[in-house]
DNA sequence: TAGTATCTACTACGAGACGTCGTAGATGGG
DNA sequence: CCCATCTACGACGTCTCGTAGTAGATACTA
């Protein structure tokens, strides 16, 4: 369920504008931010895929929709990470090597906030 | 760079089997120890593709080549984990969320085998 | 040496994903 | 009743991938 780079940049838009968009508000974002001129129905298309994959949710609002992230980008991340170490039969080998690649603060950091979380 | 089914199968072979292999050995093995009866020729598409993607390395022997694998599978799947992570804006709390998901136990032997390899 | 087997290189084709957009039909506001 | 706005659906080109055939080089063998 990998996605695309326009499925990408539209999340983007969705992750940082935080709240529910319309596709009138996705598409003016692309337009005005990141000089993305496409037309209006390639942006409802695009988020009408990522519905499809249940990547993004929509919100009826009257007449129209409003599309939500499922997931916060961190979330998003996490699960990707998640599912390629699944993927590979020695988790621990592959696991040790990803934490060892990491700059150790990062990981200590990592590590409290996670404690955080759990309390 | 993802993988297809068929290119992670053959990925498998390479990586189980350890040494490289030709051809003709990935084709056998699939067939045999896999029921995939493929053309050679097909298995030949496969590892070529592979090679143009730098996923596997063609080491010449005579008139043919044998395939071996550019990476370990645990370090291509600390790589996968490590884009993924880098993709993200905010990447301490992504490997937070990741951290949290992962059984205690697991982290800390990673950690460890970790620290172990750096010596 | 001529024929057969074996390799690689190149081409091809269908399916599915994705970027891109148009048309049609419903619906709400003036 | 008409215009603006939405969604639904279809379409087309490109790329990737699974799958495989043919051609040309090379090596082995009778």
């Amino acid at each position: 369920m990998a996605l695309g780079d326009l499925e990408r940049e539209v999340m983007t838009v969705l992750w940082e504008r935080y709240d529910p968009l319309t596709v009138r508000e996705v598409h003016q974002e692309l337009a005005r931010e990141r000089h993305r001129d496409l037309a209006y129905t390639t942006v409802m298309t695009v988020l009408d895929r990522l519905a499809k994959k249940g990547v993004v949710r929509q919100l009826k609002e009257g007449r129209a929709y409003r599309y939500a992230p499922a997931q916060s980008r961190e979330e998003m991340t996490a699960s990707v990470m998640m599912d390629a170490l699944s993927g590979t039969p020695d988790q621990d080998a592959a696991l040790a090597h990803f934490v060892g690649q990491l700059p150790p603060e990062a990981l200590r950091a990592a590590i409290e906030a996670a404690a955080r979380q759990d309390r």
